[in-house]
DNA sequence: CAGATCGGTATACCGGAGTATACCTGATAA
DNA sequence: TTATCAGGTATACTCCGGTATACCGATCTG
């Protein structure tokens, strides 16, 4: 059957870009990162700061990442106390309604859970 | 200034929701096995026909980490071959939007790609 | 002078997510 | 008889994402 073959397609084809989605952004620290950027966070320590956890290590590591993902640009100012800035590219910002859905979803999901421990 | 201190908490409790989230999907494989459920796959076989590459052992763990979750349900029939078959919870119904925008994204992610190989 | 700040790098290490492979049951088909 | 199917389990292993800790240069602060 036809229909059966396009709808199998379809269905790798989705899989295809949900791999494609979670290889960019998926890790432990890589969509955190991002979200506090949306914030408005742009300096490393600020960004450190608001992530409860994270090292300097890994922290600079995926800031490599994602800038060479295109992601974010990273612009160094040779200052005395050495000073970087960070920002989301526009092409970024295609990712924050992703971002959103995911913010929306953990906080209802931790409601829900708060209130399944008083009945369940 | 208590606007920032406001701006800051909201930003952790942000932080927080995405880490529930990361933490109940965020998996090599647990949004792909979900999506391929959200596309009528609930035999174990379809869903693993469905994700190249996965192995047995891991979609079993992975499926009974979903149930724990209820996220899905397990309905096992004492069938000759034996028969097994899972169904998305209304609740995991809510993920459906976040799925979708992550499939969306890398569908668009691709095609930028694939663009930007021919002019960079 | 010691100590702090900023934005990192160097080195060494570990745990656990995921893999590979073989095997199980119980019925049915060739 | 041997093989096949579905839906797994058992055992052993590997790899690498992330951690821990120390250190750097340049400056300014007390």
């Amino acid at each position: 059957m036809k229909a059966i073959e396009n709808r199998t397609a379809r269905c790798k084809q989705n899989d295809l870009a949900l791999q494609d989605t979670i290889y960019a952004i998926g890790s432990k620290w890589k969509m955190r990162i991002f979200r506090s950027m949306c914030f408005g966070n742009i300096r490393f320590a600020e960004i450190e700061k608001s992530l409860t956890g994270i090292t300097k290590r890994t922290l600079s590591k995926e800031l490599k990442e994602l800038e060479v993902n295109q992601l974010i640009t990273r612009k160094a100012y040779p200052d005395q106390p050495s000073k970087a800035e960070y920002k989301l590219t526009s092409y970024a910002r295609t990712l924050i309604p992703m971002i959103n859905e995911m913010v929306r979803w953990g906080t209802e999901h931790r409601q829900m859970i708060i209130k399944g421990q008083k009945t369940a």
